[in-house]
DNA sequence: GTTAGCACTCATTTCGTTAGAGTGCTAATT
DNA sequence: AATTAGCACTCTAACGAAATGAGTGCTAAC
């Protein structure tokens, strides 16, 4: 059987009629609210071989219709047509605030839980490599050194290390000297035991201290915490009946409690690049390859803050979201999103 | 009318027996489960005075009784024996992951929440003043210096700053012992214009980037960030039909969501200091003072990491939470907090 | 003072009935 | 050959009456 043009606008209709009400859609309703002037008999008759190839499924006997899967999915490669969203009210407001990045992140996941009505998680920036740029140790008080290390990304760490006996000054300039003319460019993967080995070799005693110093840097360096996800707007998953169900609901809000999961999530294999539109994907039902979202759908888009280093945006609904607004919101943010970090940089 | 020996144990075993099942409380199952050996008839009359006397109520005619807010608080006053939970678990947790202050308290609220079934809060720890120990400015590279403060209670705040134009090296030098001389031990409100423009003085040109300095110092003085607020196990709340109608329980959700809201209800007034049981204090419905918490019930407990730095616990479940498990848990994890910080420190 | 017994209340459950939305099929119409 | 009107049929949701049963309050006996 062929999908012909008439079908395919029956299929549209019902979506949309099921979009806005959430309630199966009838025969009846399509022939009285759509402009193709055909009976409710006829749209019967096509709605019955959308139902054979696939598209759309009845959840009883003698109830309307709802899209199936297959038929969202079609929905949203054939008829979805992005348009200018309405984001600027969130510029302005990042503009003022704003001071980091992960500030911007966790107010870009509010926003759009806010304004779309649907759950929304942000992971942070992943950056690939992360190497030395500069360390500095410096004399807190007898007891404490404070270890500074700035990364090639301008991300700033620090650690007290706690110190047995106080150390002269000279000896911290040496070992600044030392350790930024060895480690700076170097990665955690190349700081094997001879590069180790050299520095305590130069500077001859303090090797105690000097492991300390190691440690931290070398904690630092693998440190995850770039594995970073702002959630927002979770209990919105309460407003749709079909998701609002006693356990699993509950399922859902407690993975929004993982950022484990969540990462998981926002790890799902892209489907193609598209990208002239910020890559944005959409999963639906089973796409997402999660057992509790199987009644969800999630459109995730990707960030990027400067060259290799992105991350991701998701927008977890139930499967009649609104894919246009959605979609379009994204859009028009990762637009807007592109110029801050530009400016930040 | 009298609360005598007897009607106390009746009203022990209601509430008893209704914080296991959640369901009204008849007269026959107190007589037949307590060891009183009292015909349903006589506990009928008993509860009937208990009624009276506002300790109980009836939700309609012909159901059994439940605990009234006035007898929760009776109960959790007067009924309440301190013992010693199993906490042993969380120690060694802690002992291996932790290394901020900030993963503790984020870990304590976990282990809450999954040991309680309730949903958990932590607030971070309020320092009354910061002020400056030491403060260091370094040239990471052209076009970026980096400022590093370290305050009074030993944490650290690290700022970039960009400037236009390099600034040498001795310069850099001279401006950290100025600032050091000058700003050390004073908080942000003692930093007034007069020793801005001391400073200013000193450093004769370069005032731009001192500018830039005092901005970034005093905005990292006044940063709220300790206002951090740690939340877990949130969607526990769901377990409790009493509490997971629809709107309600979304309430509830959303407001875990707002570390205002969470700090605003962490804020509660203390109802007379008990020194001995690391100020517990629990707030039974309406107490709370929160709309949306008066089918709630909510416990805090009052940490200490050192002298005068302190934050909150709070512990939120349904008004037949049990009470005594959770002060259970609560006091001996402060037990073991205490030493804990005691290390850190 | 305690208890057995009984009438009464009222939320909850059960079950049959109805109403209505929607379908699928057939026969008539274009 | 495609479309439509009409009708029988199906199934859910809504309704209401009746049954159920947990629990009470009261009275009279122990």
């Amino acid at each position: 059987m062929e999908l012909d043009e008439r079908k395919l606008k029956i299929l549209q209709a019902i979506i949309r009629t099921y979009l806005e009400t959430g309630e199966p859609v009838g025969s009846r309703t399509i022939s009285k609210y759509s402009d193709l002037n055909l009976s409710s008999a006829t749209i019967r008759n096509e709605m019955s071989d959308l139902e054979e190839m696939g598209y759309i499924l009845q959840p009883h006997t003698s109830a309307g219709r709802i899209p199936s899967d297959k038929g969202y999915r079609l929905y949203v490669d054939t008829m979805l047509e992005a348009k200018e969203g309405e984001v600027n009210s969130l510029r302005e407001e990042l503009e003022e605030k704003a001071e980091k990045i992960d500030d911007v992140l966790q107010q870009v996941a509010k926003f759009l839980a806010t304004n779309t009505n649907y759950a929304t998680m942000v992971s942070g920036p992943r950056y690939q490599t992360k190497r030395v740029k500069f360390i500095q140790i410096t004399s807190v008080d007898g007891e404490h050194l404070l270890a500074v290390i700035v990364l090639d990304n301008n991300a700033v760490k620090n650690q007290m290390i706690r110190i047995e006996e106080p150390i002269q000054d000279e000896m911290i300039v040496k070992l600044n000297f030392i350790l930024n003319t060895t480690l700076n460019g170097l990665d955690v993967l190349e700081m094997n035991l001879a590069v180790i080995q050299r520095i305590k070799e130069q500077m001859g005693e303090h090797t105690q201290v000097i492991d300390s110093v190691l440690e931290v840097i070398g904690k630092t360096l693998v440190d995850q915490d770039d594995l970073e996800v702002y959630t927002s707007g979770a209990t919105n998953i309460l407003r749709y009946p079909e998701l609002s169900d006693q356990s699993k609901a509950a399922d859902l809000l407690n993975a929004f409690e993982e950022k484990k999961v969540m990462h998981q999530w926002l790890g799902l294999p892209e489907k193609g690049k598209d990208n002239d539109t910020h890559d944005i994907q959409v999963y639906i039902g089973d796409e997402t390859q999660v057992e509790s979202m199987k009644d969800c759908s999630m459109v995730t888009a990707t960030y990027q803050i400067q060259e290799g280093v992105y991350g991701k945006i998701g927008i977890v609904g139930p499967k009649r979201m609104d894919y246009d607004k959605v979609v379009g919101t994204l859009n028009s943010l990762m637009g807007q999103l592109d110029d801050i970090f530009k400016e930040k940089k």
